[in-house]
DNA sequence: CATACGTGGCA
DNA sequence: TTGCCAAGTAT
């Protein structure tokens, strides 16, 4: 594109913005030219990745009003966080905002790096992580590329290649947009017209700023971009949740391993989970009666869980079934409701 | 470059 | 019902 043309693009999608821009809590409010705080956007950044803005949005009011800076939220106790990360997903990311907290408050004095290279150390906070701090919170012209500026970008350039081939290409294209002026909006620009006008499925087209200069609108089928290659189907695996309880009625739970598949998080005792037939093995002899199943999907398998029920004893980590409730992913929390249905 | 890693909403 | 999609990162 001429630079010329990018001008125009670029003070065209700023107007929009100025206009149009989403409240949300991370933001500084309209009209306000306050500094936002880095803090703020990191933990906002880190809970939107992969995330929905409304399913991020409750857990980011409740963390800072219980952690209201970073130095606050290094001196948390480990399983007090990942008990408020429940039901978030993507667990990896509260263990690494733990240790990313307990860097910048020990390594750092508590101060956010204000260079893109100096956020990318941090633990959990990757290319498109590190540019929108440094973008959004110092004013830095980074190159922030997520989901939404692929697509924008795609269709604007009418980009043939497939995702994820395309990537650097894409990349490339939102760089050749980037400048010295309003970094940080002209980021969250982009991330706001992808998100509520050049949607996935039934762009707005009527209602975008920089239509005229869209090629994929020109060919009359802007939702045709990005092209993407296909998805392998998901395996479907079978598995059981043993839930156990006492004569208080509390519930049994284990601390699962750090590394892998709710890693970190509080569960119900459980086996394999297979594509074959389930792991019968109980983890303790009891008289177990069956509760049923739930459904669960996860990002690369299906998993139908058998629930079995038992009252007994034994060294675990017990707790109130409200507090297990509460502390468990999601996946646990379906079977342990399933266990008070049977 | 491929794979592992959650969840909920929507058509 | 099924598949796709959402402000990605680590390995």
């Amino acid at each position: 594109m001429r630079p010329a043309d990018i001008a125009k693009l670029r003070s065209a999608l700023l107007d929009w913005y100025d206009a149009h821009a989403r409240a949300l809590p991370w933001r500084r409010p309209p009209g306000s030219t306050d500094r936002v705080d880095p803090y703020r956007v990191w933990l906002s950044e880190v809970m939107l990745q992969q995330t929905t803005v409304p399913h991020a949005t409750p857990y980011f009011e409740r963390f800072t009003a219980r952690w209201p800076t970073v130095s606050d939220l290094a001196a948390a106790e480990d399983g007090d966080l990942m008990a408020a990360w429940a039901g978030l997903g993507y667990y990896a990311r509260a263990r690494n905002l733990l240790a990313c907290a307990r860097t910048v408050a020990r390594d750092h004095q508590g101060v956010f790096p204000d260079t893109e290279a100096g956020l990318l150390e941090l633990p959990g906070v990757g290319a498109y992580t590190a540019a929108a701090v440094a973008a959004i919170a110092s004013d830095r012209p980074a190159n922030v590329v997520d989901g939404n500026v692929e697509r924008v970008v795609a269709r604007l350039f009418a980009v043939e290649t497939p995702l994820p081939a395309a990537r650097p290409e894409l990349r490339r294209l939102a760089g050749s947009l980037v400048a010295d002026d309003r970094p940080g909006d002209w980021a969250q620009a982009l991330m706001d017209l992808g998100s509520t006008v050049c949607r996935p499925r039934w762009p707005l087209c009527l209602m975008c700023p920089i239509s005229g200069f869209c090629a994929a609108r020109a060919t009359g089928e802007p939702d045709r971009y990005p092209v993407k290659t296909k998805k392998a189907a998901k395996p479907h695996r079978r598995g059981i949740a043993w839930v156990l309880r006492d004569a208080g009625g509390r519930v049994a739970l284990v601390r699962r391993p750090d590394k892998g598949l709710l890693g970190g998080m509080l569960g119900l005792p459980t086996g394999d989970w297979r594509e074959g037939p389930p792991d019968e093995t109980p983890p303790i002899e009891a008289g177990w009666t069956d509760a049923g199943a739930v459904e669960h999907v996860f990002t690369h398998f299906s998993l139908t869980l058998w629930v079995r029920v038992a009252e007994g004893a034994g060294d675990y980590l017990w707790r109130p079934e409200a507090e297990a409730l509460a502390a468990l992913p999601t996946v646990f929390r379906k079977a342990l409701v399933r266990s008070g249905i049977a």
